[in-house]
DNA sequence: GATTGACTTCGAGCGTGCTCCAGGTTCTAG
DNA sequence: CTAGAACCTGGAGCACGCTCGAAGTCAATC
C-alpha cells in the first residue's frame, strides 16, 4: 500500500532565518576552515535536526564524511548544506533512506555513475506520480463521502 | 516533515476477482448469518491482510466489533467490507490509525456526532491538499536536477 | 476418530526514521 | 580559571503500522 504519511511536522521549516556562517578565519568552532557551517548552523540552514544530520551522516548519506575541525565538531560546507538540502526534498517525496544511500554512494563514485543517479532519479520520479495519482483518486472518493456529510448536514 | 511514505506496497490491489460471499443459509463457517464474509473474504474484498483486519478491529476502527459465528469466527457483513474499504483510503491518503479509530468512534456515536465526523474529513482532506502541494513543490525541484543530469549525458 | 485447514486470541517482533541519553570533550563568555 | 553551552560517540528507545508465532478451537473430510 501506498501511503501518504505525515511524521509529526518539524517546526523548523526548510531554509530559515539564515544561520550566518561562522566567522571568517578560525572564528568560532576554534579552528580550521574559513565558510563552514557548525552542525547546529546546518540544521538551521537544513531544517533538519541535528540528530537527523548525524543520523544521515552514519546512514550513509553524505557522500564522504563531513569534514571535522581539530576538535573532531563538525565543519559543514556550503557544498554540504545544498546537499543536505536535496536529500531533504528526496525525504519529503517519499524515497527511503535506503536509496538515498545508495544515490549518495553514486554520487561520490564520480562522474561515471551519472547515468545511474539519473536512473535512479527518473525512476524516483516515476513512483512519486504514480503515488501522487493514487492519493488523488482516494481523496476525490473522500471528497464524494464529504459532499454527502455536507448534504445531510447544515440545511 | 510532511512525506509521501511507501511501505511495501502489498501486491492486492482493491477490491479483487470477487471473493463471492459466504454460501446461503448456514454455508460454509458452519453457522449464522447469511450473506455475510469470513475473515478470509472480507481480506479478498478489501485488498488488507486478515492480520490487518484483526489489527484494524483491535485498534478500534471497526465502530462495533465485527459479529461472529458461533464458532467466533469473524462475519463481516457487507456493510463492514464497505466501512474497510473507506478505511483504506483513509490510509492511502495519509491518514494515522489514531484519527480513524475516533472517526470510527464518531461513527458509532450515531447522527448527532455528523458535523464532528464532517470536520474530521474536512481537516483531512485540508492537509492531504496541502501535503499534496509540498510534494509536487519538491518533485519539481527533482525534476530540475534530472533536466540538469539529462543535458550532459546522453549527448 | 484422526487429519486438515481455516479460524481464534494474545503477545511478541519487525522495519523505518528518527530521537534521545550517557558520559566525555571542547569552545565561549565572564 | 571556571561555568555553561555546544559538540562528540555509541547505543538505546520510540512511534507507527503492521506482521507473525504459538497454542488452541472448530467443522469438514478421509
Amino acid at each position: 500500500m501506498a501511503t501518504l504519511e505525515v511524521p509529526a511536522t518539524r517546526t523548523s521549516p526548510i531554509c530559515q532565518p539564515l544561520p550566518a556562517r561562522i566567522e571568517d578565519g578560525a572564528g568560532s568552532g576554534g579552528t580550521d576552515d574559513p565558510g563552514s557551517f557548525t552542525i547546529a548552523e546546518a540544521a538551521a540552514a537544513t531544517g533538519v535536526s541535528v540528530h537527523t544530520l548525524r543520523y544521515y551522516e552514519r546512514a550513509g548519506l553524505m557522500r564522504d564524511p563531513v569534514a571535522r575541525a581539530s576538535s573532531r565538531h563538525r565543519r559543514y560546507t556550503e557544498d554540504d548544506v545544498q546537499w543536505v538540502t536535496f536529500l531533504t526534498r528526496l525525504r519529503l517525496t517519499g524515497m527511503p533512506i535506503r536509496e538515498m544511500a545508495r544515490y549518495a554512494r553514486l554520487a561520490s563514485a564520480g562522474e561515471s555513475s551519472k547515468p545511474e543517479r539519473l536512473a535512479l532519479l527518473t525512476e524516483h520520479r516515476r513512483r512519486v506520480l504514480e503515488q501522487l495519482d493514487e492519493v488523488q483518486r482516494n481523496l476525490a472518493l473522500i471528497d464524494y463521502k464529504i459532499a454527502f456529510y455536507q448534504e445531510r448536514i447544515a440545511r
